[in-house]
DNA sequence: AAAAAAG
C-alpha cells in the first residue's frame, strides 16, 4: 500500500497520521485521494470500516489550510445522519484541522445551541453538523454556507432517504456551486442520483473491490429459534460472552426494554436510540466504549441510530435480535465489527416465520450463511459466546481476569473456535474473484439502472460521470 | 417500515 505522502497528502498532515501509526493508505483512501485532493466532486464506495471517514477528512483539512475563515462563514462542512457520528467524525477531523490550524465545530440537536453558536460567531473553518440543527441556525442567521469550498455527505445514501432529503437539498442549495462535493457511503446505490445530478459536477467514482480492503473476516451465522421464548433465552446466552457486542433491535421501546432484562439478569448492558436524552445517549456510548476492565459496559442494545458509521473498537459480535428491515440496514449494522483489519461474527436471530424475509435480506445484502436451528446451549451458541460461558454458572471471580482487550486479530476470547463454520460469508480474503464487480452495488435497483455510470471497469478505476 | 433529525 503506498503511503500517504506517496499520495499527496501535506507532510504536515501525513505526520499527524503517523503519530496515530497511519502510514500507509487503505484502498478507500488509496482510490480517491488524488483525485479528492485536487478538488474533484467525487462518490466513493468502501466497505464497512474500511477508513472512509479519514478518506474525506484528508482533503477536506488539506484545500482549507492555508486561508481563515470569516466569523459565521465557514468553508468546510461535512454532513452526517447521526449525532454520535457527528462527534465521530469531528474527532477524526480535529487533530488534522489543528495540525493546519483549521478550527473545527460540530453542530447538531439535543445540545445547548449556545456553544455552538459562540463558536460560530468566533469563527469556525469546518462545521460536522446533522441536518436538523444546521439549518435551525442558518434560519438564525447564525450560520451562513456561502464561503463552502467543500461539502462533505457521509451515509451520503441514507442522508438521500426520504426523511432527510428534504433538508439535505436545501443545506447543499445554499452551498456555492462551484464547490467541491464528496459522497461517501458503505452502500452508495442509485438513490443517491437525485443528489448527484443536482449537486455534483464531472464527478468520479471510486468503489473499491471487495477483495482488496483489508477488512478482517466477517463471519455470518443465522440461527433459528423455535418461538419467542427460546428466542429471549438465545438472546441472553448471545449477550453472555466475553467480548464487545452490539445487539439490535428494530425499535427503540425494544432496545429500552431489552437492555433493562439483561441488566436486571446480570448481564449489565446499556441502550442507545432516539428515546434518550443526549446525555444519555453520550453517557452510554461512552461506558459501552470504555475499556471492560475499567468498568466499561460490554453489551450494547441499540436501534438503527447505531447501525451506520459509529466504530467502537474491538466488537466482535453484532446480534440482530429482530432482523433489519432491508439489506443495507443489515449490511451497515454487521458492519460495526470487523472494521479495520479485525475479525467479527454477526448473528442473526431467527424466528420461523421470519424465514423467507431473512433469506431475501441476506441475498439482496450478498451473504451465504446457512439457517441453523438452535435451542438453549447448543454447540453453536456455546461456540458463539466462547467455550466456558460466563453465563453457563455466574463467574465466581467477576473482576480484572482481563486486563487489556487488544486482542489479536482472531476469534472471540483467545480461544480457536471449534467446529466448521457454517455459513461461511463471502468476505474472506484473497481467494478467488471479488464477489463485486465494480459498481455492483449490493442491490442493483431494479429499475432506474439505465445509467451507464458503472458498467464493466476494472476494480476500483474512476469514472466520470 | 423504522428511525433519524428541531424543540
Amino acid at each position: 500500500m503506498p503511503s500517504f505522502l506517496d499520495l499527496g497528502v501535506p507532510a504536515p498532515l501525513a505526520a499527524v497520521l503517523a503519530g496515530d501509526g497511519k502510514t500507509e493508505a487503505f484502498p478507500i483512501q488509496q482510490g480517491t485521494l488524488p483525485d479528492s485532493l485536487a478538488g474533484r466532486d467525487l462518490l466513493g464506495r468502501g466497505r464497512t470500516g474500511s477508513g472512509k471517514t479519514l478518506a474525506f477528512a484528508i482533503p477536506l483539512v488539506a484545500r482549507l489550510t492555508g486561508a481563515t475563515s470569516r466569523p459565521q462563514h465557514p468553508r468546510g462542512l461535512v454532513l452526517a445522519p447521526t449525532r454520535e457520528l457527528a462527534t465521530q467524525i469531528a474527532a477524526t477531523v480535529a487533530p488534522l484541522a489543528k495540525a493546519a490550524g483549521l478550527r473545527v465545530t460540530t453542530v447538531f440537536g439535543g445540545v445547548s445551541q449556545r456553544p455552538q453558536e459562540e463558536a460560530l460567531r468566533r469563527g469556525v473553518d469546518i462545521v460536522v453538523a446533522c441536518p436538523g440543527r444546521l439549518e435551525d441556525l442558518m434560519k438564525q442567521g447564525v450560520v451562513r454556507l456561502d464561503e463552502v469550498r467543500v461539502t462533505v455527505l457521509d451515509e451520503a445514501d441514507h442522508m438521500a432517504d426520504l426523511g432527510f432529503l428534504p433538508g439535505v437539498t436545501r443545506i447543499l442549495a445554499a452551498t456555492p456551486q462551484g464547490g467541491q462535493r464528496l459522497l461517501f457511503s458503505a452502500t452508495l446505490d442509485n438513490g443517491i442520483d437525485v443528489l448527484a445530478r443536482r449537486f455534483l459536477s464531472n464527478a468520479v467514482s471510486h468503489e473499491v473491490d471487495e477483495a482488496s480492503v483489508p477488512v478482517g473476516e466477517m463471519t455470518h451465522r443465522v440461527l433459528e429459534v423455535a418461538d419467542a421464548e427460546s428466542k429471549k433465552t438465545l438472546v441472553n446466552e448471545l449477550a453472555s460472552g466475553a467480548g464487545r457486542r452490539i445487539l439490535f433491535t428494530r425499535t427503540k421501546h425494544q432496545a429500552k426494554k431489552l437492555a433493562k432484562v439483561l441488566t436486571t439478569a446480570g448481564i449489565p448492558a446499556v441502550d442507545l436510540h432516539g428515546n434518550l436524552g443526549q446525555n444519555a445517549r453520550e453517557r452510554n456510548l461512552a461506558a459501552f466504549s470504555a475499556d471492560p476492565a475499567e468498568g466499561g459496559v460490554r453489551v450494547l442494545v441499540a436501534t438503527d441510530v447505531a447501525a451506520r458509521g459509529v466504530h467502537v473498537d474491538d466488537v466482535d459480535l453484532v446480534v440482530h435480535v429482530d432482523p433489519p428491515a432491508e439489506h443495507k440496514a443489515y449490511l451497515h449494522r454487521s458492519g460495526r465489527t470487523a472494521r479495520a483489519g479485525a475479525a467479527g461474527t454477526v448473528v442473526t436471530v431467527l424466528l420461523p416465520e421470519q424465514r423467507r424475509d431473512v433469506k431475501d435480506l441476506l441475498r439482496k445484502a450478498q451473504i451465504t450463511a446457512a439457517i441453523e436451528p438452535v435451542s438453549a446451549a447448543s454447540p453453536a451458541v456455546v461456540e458463539l459466546i466462547g467455550a466456558k460461558a460466563a453465563y453457563v454458572k455466574p463467574a465466581p471471580k467477576p473482576a480484572a481476569q482481563q486486563p487489556a482487550r487488544k486482542k489479536p486479530a482472531s476469534g472471540a476470547s483467545g480461544s480457536p473456535r471449534q467446529g466448521q463454520r457454517q455459513g461461511q460469508p463471502r468476505q474472506g480474503q484473497g481467494q478467488g474473484q471479488p464477489r463485486h464487480t465494480t459498481g455492483d452495488v449490493a442491490a442493483p435497483a431494479p429499475a432506474a439502472r439505465r445509467r451507464r455510470r458503472r458498467s464493466s471497469r476494472p476494480q476500483g478505476t474512476p469514472t466520470t460521470r
